[in-house]
Parts: structure tokens; sequence; C-alpha cells
DNA sequence: TCGCGGTTGACAATGATTCTCATTCTCAGT
DNA sequence: ACTGAGAATGAGAATCATTGTCAACCGCGA
């Protein structure tokens, strides 16, 4: 059972790398079409489904997060393994994770409570963050 | 400042009522091309381009509620207008209303440390009901 | 009754995501 | 190092929810 593989114990190839690479260079979400442009940019010339192939196979395994913009569109970003949720900026984009201890707890209560089992939940919080308040 | 109209303070046109009805009559999300489908089963004969319509106008109006599925697709509800999450059964379906006191405190509170104003938030749980537990 | 702004419906357009399939590449075993 | 089997890739078509366009329509006030 190998539990911390270097790129999750998924067939390393160099599309994925470089999808995981793009992923690991900026520090907000970025949507597929997205990660698909950053890459034609440096002509890594990575096509657009493959991208969406190895996003998909990355959230599956954990390694990135996937959110969804107000208009539906999935956005992925490379974070820690932990359960954390997003704070994001509704102008500017900028997102700070932020972990709850007290929000895994309350879910958990109000599950039981129900008698749900097999959680897991969904957390964001968007609003206008301080750079942006002026403007 | 009309607060409490029997429809939002909005023209009630007959297609509008039928778009709410059929979400009244269901208790559990419905994308906007189910929503359509119902109505026309009905031989109301509404075009999907005012179903969606009419559910962005609600929900502009906090008449009902906006989720996402998985893959995306929007989901809507007739509920209460007061803020809530939601707790969904993967299996079935079902859902539950929750109120959070605590999650909305906690919400503020971490916004409030990075600068963020002008919040909103969403929240959504899922997991296996107790019926579907079994299957 | 007439005119007007808001509403509707049919259909085209958009855009993200997925599918198809022939080609290419990786990995394990020899 | 060589080879076969199966996974991965790329290009483009296909799918499908959602939105835009625009002419026809409706109810309401003048």
């Amino acid at each position: 059972m190998t539990s911390t593989e270097p790129s999750g114990g998924l067939r390393p190839t160099p599309q994925r790398q470089a999808v995981l690479d793009a992923l690991s260079g900026v520090d907000d979400f970025r949507s597929a079409q997205e990660v698909h442009e950053l890459l034609a940019g440096e002509g890594s010339g990575v096509g657009l489904a493959t991208v969406y192939r190895a996003l998909a196979l990355y959230a599956d395994h954990g390694l990135v997060d996937v959110l969804r913009r107000e208009d539906g569109e999935a956005i992925y970003r490379r974070c820690s393994e932990t359960h954390h949720h997003h704070l994001v900026c509704r102008t500017c984009g900028a997102t700070v994770e932020v972990e709850g201890p007290a929000v895994e707890k309350w879910t958990s209560a109000i599950a039981a409570e129900h008698g749900f089992s097999d959680l897991s939940h969904t957390l964001e919080i968007v609003g206008t963050c301080a750079d942006c308040q002026g403007r």
C-alpha cells in the first residue's frame, strides 16, 4: 500500500507532470481551459482532452481540489491533501485556505442527528478582500 | 419595501407560476431541464428559455435555492427564505434543510480575520441516509 | 381603444466537457 | 536491450446545458 508516492502512484507521463507543474506554479484556482492555455503558451503542446483527463485523475486521487465557479465551470488547484476550505475574493480571485475544526464537528453532529453516514462536505466562503474593497 | 409578497413582488405570469408550482410540488432539487420536462408532461408548453429565466429570477429574489450537481448542472429548489444549508443523500437524493448558527459565526470570524467583507457562503453536506445504508 | 414595456417561445449560438479512434508510449518480463 | 500488452495521447467531432436574439404577444394605464 504505497501511501505517499511523488505523483500519487499514478503513471508519471510528461503530460501529467506538465499539468501538475502548471498548477503548482500558481496559487489560485484555474479552469481546465486556463491550464491548457498556460501549457500552450509554454509550447508544451499538451492536448485539451489530456488536460481534462489529467485533472480528473488527480482530483480523484486528492492531489488537486475541485470547485465550481458561479457559472458552473470547474476550477482546480494544487493543494495540501488535508481537508480544508476556501475563502475566495469575488473580485480578484485571491484564495486563502482555511481549516475549520468547528465546522467539521458541526457537520458530523448534524449528519449523525439525521442518520447520515459516510459524509463529505463542501464549504466555500466568497467575499471581497481588503485590497478590492475600495474599488 | 415589500417584504413578503406571494411571489416576491415579481409580475405573476402564468408561466412563472407554473415553474414555481412545479418546484413546490416536489421536495428535492430539480434541474432547469427537469422542470421543463415536468411542465411539458402537463401540457403547459412553457418554453425552455422561459424556465431558465424564471428560475434565475426567483433565485435572484431568494425564492429558490440554487446548487450545482457534481457534473456542474444547476439544480433548484423551492425553499424557505432564511439562510440555511443542505444535507443531501448521495443515493436517494433526499434533502434535509439545516440551520447552522455556529457555521455562520465561524465564517464571519474567519473572513474578518482575513479582511474579507460582503460575504456569502455555501455549505453542502453529502452522505448516505439511514434508509440507504444497507443497500 | 391605443401604445408601451415587459414577457414569451422558437431557434441559433456559445462554450465547457466528453467521446472516438488511430497512433504512440510506458512498463514489466525476458 | 527487445517486445508485447495495455494505457495514454491528440485532434477533432459530438454532446449538452445555458444564453442570446428577435419577432410576436399581453396586460395595463392614458
